[in-house]
DNA sequence: CAATATATAGAAAATTCATTCTAAAGGTGA
DNA sequence: TCACCTTTAGAATGAATTTTCTATATATTG
């Protein structure tokens, strides 16, 4: 007799992984188990969040009975079988994080341009994947509306964040949208700003660590009633604090190069929604 | 002295208005408690799932001052303001996905912005994996061999594909790597491009329909025998035909409007690449 | 039917967690 | 520079929660 409860050597690690096994075991399993069970399945966010005396009550058990049912799947106890289902609410897109993942373990250290490359696309993928699940899409339709109603267009980075700017600006120009882009060639910034009225736009693109001449001068212009839209990577960056319109691309976590994918996927959402605005009211005319 | 916080007679009941509520009151908020806002905001599935204690630590604080954070927004203590943050959780990511269904599944023609931004994520998600499919490694390393080596590195491009070659021009910088972006501020591009020598590198950024002045000075500096490097879109580019090295990234057919996001990550591997040889000679030297 | 194994209930123990309280530090204005 | 106010740190407290343990009940098998 060696070990009393280990039917799993290692217990599923996501919620359909253990959905599946729950469900292959289910007929084996004894009365309560199986209320458990049921329970669990069908209410997997109030598995989630709820403690243990919860859920016991509303299945009609005892704690401990939960804290079998946990073994006799191979966790430690309910909080490590609780954390599946935690990871079930986070839709952090969790393939993909998985995937880089395996793509790491199998990488043991550094070997090439091969593996940067890799991490870089999951990367990007990842980030791409969390700007569909955090963007409000009418934030975008407001911002193109801005864009859609100035006289000018008056576009602001600096540093990482340029390229974003420089190609909204390529782009706004395609479409024969009046922008001017602040580029600050021959320290002309503050001078062409001033030139910015209400009737204008200002989009403005930063992210941490901040440009304070950015900072300073979407400040600026805000004051003197500019409609403004900022690209940033956080609700209370500096520029987010002060725009009317703030599109937000958050960055993950732990990553040296933070990429440019998603706010360069977001400047062309927002440019395409201008052009269609275009295209419709043309139409109309 | 009648209460002592209450600065808020019922605390935000949702995520949203917490949101709100918090980027209103910001600026007011003291170091510490900015830190703690900040966390929240940019990492609400944290905030949801985590334990005070683990949060306190993330952002290097006490949990009393989240404690205090909490009360100072009307909750009567953290737990109460996690509520707000789980109901999040359990409202939001459900409907979002069923939402994305509903929007892959009919879509007849234009329905938004939300259309629009989901169209550049797949054509971008899309772009990123056939990169992975397609690009070889071993000429990336190629490239970066030629770029670590080089006394200084001119990068240019033009229109839509500057902000790849702005990118690597920022990117390099930060590693401290010599390197001159032919901008064509002044019409510098072809004095400066005069100045290349041997020893030096070019990295060359163009898509269809290729600049001709990029297309004529690349041939002008290889002509020269300036080991050179074409980011480009065609094995049968303008540029393709010129360059030693070549990286392609294959655009997506029958779309209106082609992403930077697969040059971008090539990009950013590129540099990242040669950073890592830098810092591997350093180590040994 | 007896014997054994399995399942459950319930209480007790141990751990973890949020909150409160107090002292110290840091600013601010006179 | 001093006094006052706000903010923060850190320990202590008290509550809540998970887990373990034991006794009881139920089922199973020979």
């Amino acid at each position: 007799m060696a070990t009393e409860i280990d039917e799993q050597a290692v217990p599923p690690q996501s919620f359909d992984e253990l959905k599946l096994e729950i469900m292959g075991r289910y007929p084996g399993l004894s009365g309560q188990l199986r209320r458990i069970a049921q329970f669990l399945l069908e209410k997997p966010n109030d598995s989630a969040l709820s403690t243990i005396t919860s859920i016991a009550a509303q299945v009609d058990a005892q704690p401990s009975s939960i804290v079998r049912f946990a073994k006799t799947f191979g966790y430690d106890g309910f909080s490590a079988m609780q954390k599946v289902f935690r990871s079930r609410l986070i839709t952090e897109a969790p393939s993909y994080r998985e995937r880089l993942r395996v793509l790491r373990q199998n990488r043991p250290g550094f070997d090439g341009a091969e593996a940067i490359l890799n991490d870089f696309i999951d990367d990007g993928t990842a980030s791409l994947e969390q700007l569909r699940q955090e963007i409000d899409a009418s934030i975008i339709n407001d911002a193109a509306n801005k864009l859609f109603d100035a006289t000018a267009i008056y576009i602001l980075a600096r540093g990482r964040a340029f390229p974003v700017a420089f190609y909204i600006a390529y782009a706004l120009t395609g479409l024969e949208m009046p922008c001017r882009l602040l580029d600050g060639v021959g320290g002309l910034t503050e001078r062409e700003a001033r030139l910015a009225t209400e009737h204008d736009a200002l989009l403005a693109v930063s992210f941490r660590p901040y440009s304070p001449d950015v900072v300073k001068l979407v400040g600026d212009m805000v004051q003197k009633g500019i409609p403004s839209i900022a690209i940033t990577d956080s609700p209370v960056s500096p520029l987010a604090l002060q725009c009317e319109s703030v599109l937000e691309t958050h960055e993950e976590e732990g990553k040296a190069f933070r990429t440019l994918t998603a706010p360069l996927c977001l400047a062309q959402a927002l440019v395409m929604t201008v052009g269609h605005k275009l295209m419709e009211s043309n139409g109309s005319s």
